[in-house]
DNA sequence: AATAATTTTTAGTCTTGTCTAAAATTTTTT
DNA sequence: AAAAAATTTTAGACAAGACTAAAAATTATT
């Protein structure tokens, strides 16, 4: 239906416009495409043609319902497929993104119900994310950042801010994983670090640089 | 490493090279790739840059050890992914080809290996096609065509000629699929079709045109 | 050996996606 | 409100991969 860079464009600005609620400018889609401005422009142009998206110039872009749904079946796709490269292919969480960004360009709606299907219909991929439904509805939760937690609060890890290789291999190595629950024991008040407490016994110290990066479901 | 394109001409030129021990011409190519003669002068230019095979103008082309080695990997790939498709998503053989055509492209040696291990290191792909290793050798067998099979020869479905949906669906249909026992009962001096006997109890007839197209293992 | 038919290559054009440099517009600063 | 800075767009060019039409080379036929 979509080229592979036209998918890749959709998505980043669906990711942009996430936490950003105005019109996305063309120097920002730039950023995270690693592309020029002119670059930008020339594609946001094809893709106002096509309907995918609004575009005023001097403007920035909006996406209409048809570029919106596009970009979260992409985004269904990678998770999906990150899902499968961790929980059957024994991929670690860090490991996964690369190459779920080319398999998430795999054209095939049957094979994509059918990998849902073999995985179980997962909620979320490795890293906390929620996977969009096939209907396009994405099941959000409120989640707390664990450097927000107040003293003595308890909370289950449940996803990341930060989705670098560097940062996932750390928490890794700290055993800070999806799943874990965590109380905050004390809060450092000269640089905000936290003594936390893994799964009744262990007890860690973390930076806040690593607790403002880690999303806590909590009762 | 190379491009999508590049790779599905190198395919292309492999498997004419399996059948043909000569120089392989620039409209056999442009047939099986169903493009113009122009387009692959065009493109075997530039594999002959990169040394992926030899051409000499008006004389057609050789692959490269270089060239082979790719070819061969490219089909490794197809094959892992078409049993993925069939073993683990439940696909039918006459399905999984043309999602297999893309995902072939997928770059990751990891993800091959770990593919290649989660399906039990297999042999051979759905229609009976040996998987290459991951070394780039091929063990081959020697099958003989059903339509050449001698009367009261018994064989094992193992492979099959024409990889058509339309071949494929049909052979389904009448439960020739592969690893079925099968014995030569009659063959029909007229036609050449054969009235062959299935696991024992089954017996049914099959046109010559069916027999040709069947690859059996025999003692 | 000359002619006809076939095959292959070249020339020129197109589309997609990219780039740099320059021009136009908008935003910020004075 | 003008000038300066930043952003965005346009213009022109390039590479990959494809196509058509015409030219060149090879092969087959007489
Ligand atoms: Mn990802
Ligand atoms: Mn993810
Ligand atoms: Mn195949
Ligand atoms: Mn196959």
């Amino acid at each position: 239906m979509y080229s592979y860079t036209e998918e890749n464009y959709l998505k980043a600005i669906y990711k942009l416009q996430e936490k950003n609620n105005d019109a996305i400018n063309t120097n920002s889609i730039a950023r995270v495409m690693s592309t020029t401005a002119a670059s930008v422009t020339d594609m946001i142009k094809k893709l106002s043609d096509k309907k995918l998206l609004e575009y005023q110039k001097y403007k920035g872009v909006q996406l209409t319902e048809s570029g919106k749904k596009t970009a979260i079946e992409t985004v269904r796709k990678h998770r999906l497929w990150e899902t499968f490269l961790h929980n059957k292919l024994n991929f670690l969480w860090d490991e996964v993104h690369d190459i779920a960004e080319q398999l998430e360009h795999i054209q095939s709606q049957t094979l994509i119900d059918k990998l849902d299907e073999y995985l179980g219909f997962p909620t979320h991929d490795p890293h906390g994310d929620p996977i969009p439904e096939r209907n396009g509805i994405i099941k959000t939760s409120n989640y707390v950042l664990l450097s927000d937690m107040t003293l003595e609060k308890e909370g289950i890890i449940s996803g990341v801010v930060n989705h670098s290789s560097l940062f996932l291999q750390h928490l890794q190595k700290i055993e800070l994983t999806l799943g874990r629950l965590v109380k905050v024991i004390e809060i450092n008040a000269f640089d905000l670090s936290l003594s936390i407490q893994l799964d009744k016994d262990q007890k860690i110290q973390i930076s806040n640089e690593v607790a403002r990066n880690i999303l806590m479901k909590t009762k």
